[in-house]
DNA sequence: TTTGTTGATGTAACCGGTTACATCGTCCCA
DNA sequence: TGGGACGATGTAACCGGTTACATCAACAAA
């Protein structure tokens, strides 16, 4: 392993000269630097980041601790993350909780010394002990969680909100006998979701009452709540589920059973995963905006570090969700999309 | 910030001490081990990494450096990944090279003293002259890459036979008349892809010279294609694209020309995304077994470490893909799944 | 009692950088 | 010509760990 000792060696100079001229630091004579970086390069040096951040205290890398590293909302959140952090010229050090406490303050706990802040998204910050470990050693931004406090950062969207806004667009299309389909019991995105459907319920339609069917975001148990809806003769004219998936495995039911997916009952799904773009009909629902929570909480994160860590953290911020109309939403049949100029040509190719 | 030192002179011993009953060292008296174990904890000591990989030269991560990070291509890789550096406590240091040779090159810089190891997928190593930078430092496993050294590992995915057994499927199927819709021109897979599909028409149906459509991989230059061949009026009765969402382009094309995706015109992929099984129809494709490649190799860069990096590394692990039948090659047209159960007990609810 | 052995603990060097401070040579101006 | 200022360079301490080696106490055997 070549050193930078190796380096000033070879070229004629002193440690604290070559790491001067490969730190751009301007008391360099030009020939004297020449000489350096001609020696790095001649003998392949990279210098050694774990030195280097024991001196400098930076370590030019941030941490991201994630419940779950899978699906679109995991690379789409990174996607973000990364776009900020690379023009920074900083490092993702990526770290998976897998669900558990344990894992999570396991996962904190490796990160020092690492990183220069932290990402955070976990579903209970309290419950993981992760409070703890977080604050005054490192800033840190907690993603998508509720807890308030000046110790770190915050950024989320609205899920109360999106759901109000989607219910809006579904009265408006003009549904009034609405179900929302839920997800995890102790999923708080799904309770904001669910909370903010009731509010609009009872503000648009005067029901206090909606159904609510529970669920647990997976595919299969949205097409278990269309089964339970249409086994009960349930009227309801829509079903709006608290993901994409649900909403994908609620009309595939529905489809199955001959009822018509937007004329005679809408569905709605939440987060927008490419998916809801290609299933047929294509899904109203709405865009997290997940990557740009992400770029959002990487700013903030590097705000915070630049700004001196003992500055109130930033005001926490609140994305709201767009809203997508698409097929599923849709009461008169579409026509499909005006046919292709080139495809007049021919019914059949073969 | 509290160190070791800290940790010992509240427990009342030497650093040494301090640092052997923190790293679980044998030669300490369960009653000595107990007293620095509680200043440890009262005084929230958390090592520094950097420190400890500085004597120990090891740093317990392994550096992920990725053309792009986008996609579920993305995440399922990352998770195989994960799987398996989780399973052995090692931490994930994600690069993106942003398709610059020159960011290759920092991003694989600015990992050493980092990382134990390497992931590397780049479309082209030697170009990005990463070559030069990889090897006898630390262990190297390259992703989908077809450079062959006895320096770093290797695993990837076999596309020319994959290409071959879905070419058979559709023989098998009556197709006969099958163009191939490639993906962007010097992109490697799909060079294999387009090769393999190539051998496999010629020993299959004798035809030396099949249609092959430029593409990019992008939705669009797949409806492109369909355009294409069906101004043309070329005679074709399936259509294989060298990606699932070039698939899917086609079909939407061919969808909305009136023409009957499986019984008159066959359509296949590649990878298997997710969007491909909830198109309609269901996209035929070859599950490319991304999170496999990525434990694979993580696998692989592990055994490589422990081995001594000297050790000859492990031959190349080529992966076959599995093919995903399903709708969109399927001659006959499908009745549809038999009705759910308990959906026979209304048309419509509302 | 002396000596050897063993096991727990302490001292200090070292890992590879950075940087405060010392040193030295030049140049400028009185 | 001498002295001060300044800019380039070198020396060595330090960052927070680990660990080789020294030390020391306790105990067993002679």
């Amino acid at each position: 392993m070549v050193t930078i000792r190796d380096v000033a060696r070879e070229a004629g100079v002193s440690v604290a000269s070559a790491s001067r001229a490969l730190n751009g630091h301007d008391s360099v004579t030009p020939a004297t630097r020449a000489r350096i970086e001609a020696a790095a390069k001649q003998l392949r040096y990279v210098p050694h980041s774990g030195a280097r951040s024991l001196t400098s205290r930076r370590s030019d890398a941030i941490g991201v601790v994630l419940p779950d590293l899978f699906g679109e909302f995991f690379s789409e959140l990174i996607r973000g993350i990364d776009r900020v952090a690379f023009d920074h010229g900083l490092q993702l050090l990526l770290s998976n909780m897998h669900g558990s406490p344990h894992e999570a303050s396991h996962a904190v706990r490796t990160m020092r010394g690492r990183v220069d802040g932290l990402l955070v998204m976990s579903p209970d910050v309290h419950r993981d002990g992760l409070i703890d470990l977080l604050g005054d050693d490192i800033p840190a931004v907690l993603l998508n969680a509720r807890e308030q406090s000046e110790r770190f950062g915050s950024v989320g969207i609205d899920n109360a909100g999106a759901a109000r806004v989607m219910t809006e667009h579904l009265v408006e299309c003009g549904y009034r006998r609405i179900a929302f389909v839920a997800g995890p019991r102790h999923n708080r995105d799904s309770a904001e979701r669910v909370a903010g459907f009731r509010g609009a319920m009872a503000a648009l339609t005067g029901e206090r009452d909606p159904i609510v069917v529970p669920g647990d975001y997976s595919e299969s148990s949205g097409a278990e709540a269309a089964r339970l809806l249409i086994a009960g003769r349930v009227a309801v004219d829509a079903i709006f589920c608290a993901n994409d998936m649900m909403a994908i495995g609620c009309a595939g039911v529905l489809a199955d059973a001959g009822i018509a997916i937007g004329p005679t009952i809408g569905v709605a799904g939440f987060d927008d995963i490419p998916a809801a773009h290609y299933v047929e009909p294509s899904l109203t629902t709405m865009n997290s905006r997940i990557a740009d929570m992400g770029a959002a909480a990487t700013e903030m994160l590097i705000a915070m570090s630049r700004d001196g860590m003992s500055a109130k953290a930033a005001e926490p911020l609140v994305l709201e969700p767009q809203l997508m109309r698409r097929k599923s939403t849709q009461r008169v049949a579409d026509h499909g999309p005006a046919p292709v100029s080139q495809s007049l040509s021919t019914g059949s190719l073969s």
